[in-house]
DNA sequence: GCTTGACCTGGAGTTCACTCCAGAAAGTAG
DNA sequence: CTACTTTCTGGAGTGAACTCCAGGTCAAGC
C-alpha cells in the first residue's frame, strides 16, 4: 500500500503520515524504489492513534505508547496502565462536558425567556443584567 | 478588584487576562492610576468563558459571542443559536468519548489477559499480533 | 522616604500539530 | 517515449493559545 492509499483509508493527510513517522508514532515502512510501502496493519494502528488523539492524548504520549509497543510484550503492563490513566481522564472529561451541557441548557432557557418577553413587550429595551453568567 | 485578584479568583494567569482583553473577550476595565480595576461581574463572565473553552469553542467564537453580548438584548436570539450549536457539538463529543471508553476497555481487557498468560507461562515470549488495534 | 511587591506596555518567544513548498525522482496511461 | 500523477526530502510557514521579558510605573508597609 502506498502512502496515498493509507491517507485515503485513514482520513489523515500524506503530510500527517510522514509527520507521524518522523515523531515515531508509526514505524518506518519498507521502501519500493524509494517510496513507502505499508503493511495493511498500519490502518487499524492509525485508527487507534486517532482514537487516542480524540481522547485528548498529546502525540508525545502516543509516541511513548508506540515505543513501548515496539519493545514487545514485556511492556504490556505499562501500556495497560497508560490506557487506564487515559480512560480515567476521558471519564473526567465526559463528566465535565455533561456539566457544560447543563449550564448551556440553563443559558439557552434564559435566552428563550428573554426572547419571549422581547416579543411580548414589543422590543422595548430590557435589562438582562440580573441573569448571571453563573 | 485588581488584575491579580481576578487571576486568583478565576485560575487564569494575569497574562491570559490581558490577552483576553486584547482579543475582546472581556471589556477593557476602568483604570485607577493606570492599573486595571475590575467589576465583580468579571468573575462569573470569565467562568462562563472557561466553560465555553472547556467545550472546545475557539476563542475567536467566544469573541463573537462577547461582541454580540456587548450589542445588547437584540442579539439574544443569535447568542442562543450559538449556544445551541455548541450544545449539539458537546453532545457529539460526549458520544465520541463514550466510544473511546469502550475501545479503551477492550484494549485494557486484552492487556490484562496477556499479562495473565505472561505470568502463567513464566514470561515466555508470546505473540500479540493477533490482537488487533481496533 | 525607601523598599518591596504588584502592575504597566509592546513585543518576542513557545508549544502543538500540522501544512505547505521547491525541486527531484519514480510510477502509470496512452 | 511522452505526459501526467504520485511520491520523495528537508525545511519553512501557520494558527491557536498562551507565556515570558525588559524596562518602567504605582502602591503599601515600616
Amino acid at each position: 500500500m502506498k502512502i496515498g492509499e493509507v491517507a485515503r483509508r485513514t482520513g489523515l493527510s500524506i503530510d500527517t503520515l510522514r509527520y507521524y513517522e518522523k515523531l515515531g508514532l508509526i514505524d518506518p515502512p519498507w521502501r519500493q524504489g524509494g517510496q513507502r510501502a505499508y503493511d495493511d496493519a498500519i490502518v487499524p494502528w492509525l485508527g487507534f492513534i486517532k482514537m487516542l488523539k480524540a481522547t485528548g492524548m498529546p502525540l508525545a504520549d502516543v509516541e511513548t505508547y508506540a515505543s513501548l509497543r515496539r519493545k514487545g510484550d514485556d511492556t504490556s503492563a505499562e501500556r495497560r496502565r497508560m490506557l487506564e490513566r487515559q480512560r480515567a481522564a476521558v471519564l473526567a472529561k465526559i463528566a465535565e462536558l455533561q456539566e457544560c451541557v447543563e449550564l448551556l441548557d440553563y443559558k439557552i432557557m434564559n435566552y428563550a425567556e428573554i426572547e419571549a418577553r422581547h416579543r411580548a413587550e414589543g422590543g422595548r429595551k430590557e435589562d438582562e443584567s440580573d441573569r448571571p453568567d453563573k
